[in-house]
DNA sequence: GCGAAAATTGACCATTTGGTCAAATTCCTG
DNA sequence: CAGGAATTTGACCAAATGGTCAATTTTCGC
């Protein structure tokens, strides 16, 4: 019968509690992994976080690893899925602002999510077999398309789009990564709405204006 | 008699033959810590990759908190002076150019440094005291007010130094802290040295046009 | 409302790991 | 070269931690 439970448990279609508890978990570890790192991440923690024994946070991820790539599995996903305005027929100024305005956004509202996948990378990817790099570089394969498609068309400058990436990237989660810091620096509790605006603004015009798209930007 | 060579320990002036096992344990532990972070290294990797038994670390290093924060000092001190070049009597293209190459210059030659660092400020900076935190804002302090100078003489346009600095530590660290990332993205197993000039070239471009000041890069 | 599946939980265990210690050895100075 | 200081090292320990399990309770379809 423990065969039986198992089985049902890699399964997805999983009962609304199943679903519920799965999701307060993950919360939970987030926000525990984000502030430990891997290792120092105890399932002891993320439990208590949780707010329920730490047998029964077992009982839905056998292994803090599963629980771990279920939670980087899901960051990828909304990561993978920011760019989704950078498209062959999109303005290429809008697109770049429309990208940054989102990445900024991300780190200032899943600040977590953002360091929990930085602190994954900055290790070396370990716990994340292939396939984090896999569909990085795949994601990247194919916006990169788009931008050499802009710079053919005239419509951008030339730039190499895989620097570009890397620095818009590093650019905008480091307001989440290394938040600490960008707080300490500011002299700052928090992190004010007014600040993300100006990195988003900043960001903007150094990209425009790398890709020779001056356009001055719209207030948002 | 514990004591008295508890004392020694914590003094400075040490013979030789210390100063060169220290040496041979921190570079051991920039290694160990980068790839596994705070909790993940453990003093008995430490001391294997430093060649000596384990008791030994712990003769040299007390603890490995302690370790640890000898080598976040030492990476600190290097990191502040990376920035010697921003002076007010300095040509702004000129400065930035060269510490946008000194940075990206220290996250090819010393990735390990880099990595401990980041994963440091990215869980909060938990045994840095604040130490980290104020030498980091006085340092930030001091060459925003060269930047502001720059500004007022009308050398360069308009621009907020410290999301400048922000974005410029992102920007060139990244190489270092997200090497994984980057070398699945190039498909590459080492990033090249003209890699690193690519970005370099780059990130000048982009903060440069960004300050107004299109100085054409000069090969270097 | 019954019975089976799902969920809950306290107690427990094996392993890992930071750190200690005492004994032995090497080094250095007077 | 004598003797004390510095260094080396294997053995050891206590605490932390990932994971298990069996017993109990709750849930839910019929």
């Amino acid at each position: 019968m423990s065969k039986t439970s198992a089985q049902r448990m890699e399964d997805r279609p999983a009962g609304v509690k199943r679903r519920d508890a799965e999701a307060r978990i993950l919360t939970a570890a987030e926000e525990v992994f984000a502030e430990a790192g891997y290792s120092g991440a105890t399932t002891a923690a993320i439990a208590d976080r949780a707010g329920l024994p730490k047998a029964n946070l077992h009982y839905y991820f056998r292994t803090k690893e599963a629980l771990y790539r279920r939670l980087i599995e899901r960051i990828l996903e909304e990561w993978l899925a920011s760019g989704d305005q950078i498209r062959p027929e999109a303005d290429p100024a809008e697109a770049f602002s429309t990208y940054i305005a989102a990445k900024i956004e991300a780190s200032r509202r899943r600040p977590f999510a953002s360091k929990v996948f930085a602190n994954e990378i900055l290790h070396g990817a370990p716990h994340s077999g292939d396939f984090l790099k896999i569909q990085v570089r795949a994601w990247v394969e194919a916006k990169g398309k788009v931008i050499d498609g802009w710079v053919k068309r005239g419509l951008i400058r030339p730039i190499e789009p895989h620097h570009l990436f890397f620095i818009l990237w590093a650019a905008t989660q480091t307001y989440a990564d290394f938040e600490t810091q960008i707080r300490a620096v500011l002299a700052r509790k928090r992190i004010r709405p007014a600040d993300y605006e100006e990195a988003a603004r900043l960001i903007t015009r150094m990209v425009l204006g790398a890709c020779g798209v001056d356009r001055k930007v719209r207030k948002s």
